[in-house]
RNA sequence: GGAAGCGUGCCAGAGCGGUUGAAUGGGCCGCACUCGAAAUGCGGUAUGCCGAAAACGGCAUCGGAGGUUCGAAUCCUCCCGCUUCCGCCA
């Protein structure tokens, strides 16, 4: 959610930003007509109330009178605030000033390339085939179960999952992050107040029947939940948590010739880290984020490249956004396996996340979120790059004492 | 899942229909006292919004959402959370 008094005070440059990331840029003057509108509404009401207090002390009926007008008013001032505050929560956070310029993913920019690609003497395999060959992954069962979009991992897949998560939390804890493993549900407010749910309801959430509760598409909701509602200390940031949770997404419609796999599935494993922090740092805990998740990968040497986000692909949330793709040989082609943004005071300002220091006035903290790990999409890419002539598969070598083979063979 | 109780400011804790944004104590911040400190005394100590150049004024907020009433922290309904007892389970 954007600072209403900025917006007031920066129509043009907020109409900028927002353009930026193709959202119509006459949204602002729509709202601020509309703010406009609500503020001589609250005016008159307040005055009413006023008067109402004053007199209802020794003119009773004076005061009824005065009651009925105040209500109409109220209606339309409920009415005003619905749609002022349905606008608000419709603007996207603004791009920093330095993101590329663009309009959707052609536009990004790779920043840099690391790790050489295999370079095989035979026919590469996908992870589908790799997974079949070698009994660890099984879709058909998944399918009839609970639907396309799921899989059950079998074998080695199950141990490599569970040891790339150790592995991954024995670097965070390094990092300095309290790890965690946080509930799979949320409360809706919580969902849509990471932004998950941006243009209209329940646009990939699963939602369970009577309750208030969803199945969380990332830890980033669960892990943002943690301080809504709250100030904290200035001496207390940052606060670094890592999260361990199941994600959850529909992902109803096709996506082509990649939809079949663990690249796209309804459920995964993921850790996501998540920052609280001083607004002037939260640029310097974005490069961290981005920096461990090179490491993560540089030791498992898997080739990746960075990509920074143009502003047309940031998303509504992030005023800056990278992403790391993982060299995937089946495909023959990179694929996303991680996305760090800088959200600012996007996520604070919904979710009321604040900070003082002393008795000094309150401000929002900035946070930031970050894949550390996001488990198929790494399967796939240790799959595919780890392959061997003979079909079976290496470990990464970090990995090895974490789980107690080296190799998976028939 | 069933029953009962509870949810007030940074914390503890009063208030249970009307000058209560909220007694009292603690904490914290000033100031005084002191060579300095402790103790003591005095003063201050929420947030959001609207209006004002400002001083300041107004409105809202006592877990959340509704309702009753001229008026609600106080009465009613629903929801959330906590505690205790029973049931059930890993």
């Amino acid at each position: 959610m954007l600072d209403i008094n900025f917006i007031r005070q920066n129509p043009d440059v907020v109409k900028k930003g927002i353009a930026s990331k193709n959202v119509n840029p006459d949204l602002v003057d729509i709202f601020l007509a509309i703010d406009d509108k609500w503020k001589k509404l609250v005016k008159n009401s307040e005055e009413l109330k006023a008067e109402q207090k004053k007199v209802g002390k020794d003119n009773i009926d004076k005061a009824k009178k005065i009651k009925i007008e105040i209500q109409e008013l109220e209606n339309l001032l409920m009415e005003a605030e619905i749609e002022r505050q349905k606008i608000l929560e419709s603007l996207p956070n603004l791009p920093f000033n330095d993101v590329p310029v663009g309009k959707n993913e052609d536009d990004n920019i790779v920043i840099r390339e690391v790790g050489a690609k295999p370079e095989f003497d035979f026919t590469a395999k996908d992870h589908l085939e790799l997974g079949e060959n070698l009994n660890l992954i099984e879709f058909e069962i998944g399918a009839k179960v609970s639907g396309s979009g799921f899989y059950y991992l079998k074998n080695e897949a199950v141990l490599l999952e569970f040891g790339l998560i150790r592995y991954v939390f024995d670097i965070l804890k390094e990092e300095g992050f309290e790890i965690l493993i946080t509930p799979d549900l949320a409360r809706k407010k919580f969902y849509t107040g990471t932004g998950y749910l941006p243009k209209g309801p329940e646009a990939q959430i699963y939602e369970i029947k009577d309750v208030d509760l969803g199945l969380i598409a990332t830890s980033e909701i669960t892990l943002a939940g943690i301080h809504s509602d709250e100030i904290l200390e200035k001496d207390d940031l940052p606060k670094k948590y890592a999260g361990f949770s199941h994600c959850f997404r529909m992902e109803s419609g096709g996506y082509g010739k990649y939809s079949k796999g663990l690249y796209r599935v309804n459920q995964f494993s993921k850790v996501e880290m998540y920052i609280y922090c001083l607004p002037e740092e939260s640029e310097k805990f974005h490069k961290h984020l981005l920096d461990i998740e090179e490491k993560i990968f540089k030791s498992l040497i898997i080739p990746y490249q960075v990509l920074e986000m143009c502003a047309g692909d940031l998303g509504n949330q992030a005023a800056k956004k990278y992403d790391l793709e993982a060299w995937m040989p089946g495909r023959g082609a990179w694929g996303e396996i991680t996305s760090t943004s800088n959200t600012t005071d996007f996520q604070a300002r919904r979710l009321n996340i604040k900070y003082r220091e002393n008795n000094k006035k309150s401000n929002f903290v900035h946070t930031l979120n970050g894949t550390a790990i996001a488990l198929p999409r790494v399967i796939i890419a240790i799959l595919e790059n780890y392959q061997q002539k003979d079909g079976s598969v290496l470990m990464p070598e970090v990995l090895q004492k974490y789980l107690g083979f080296n190799k998976i063979s028939r």
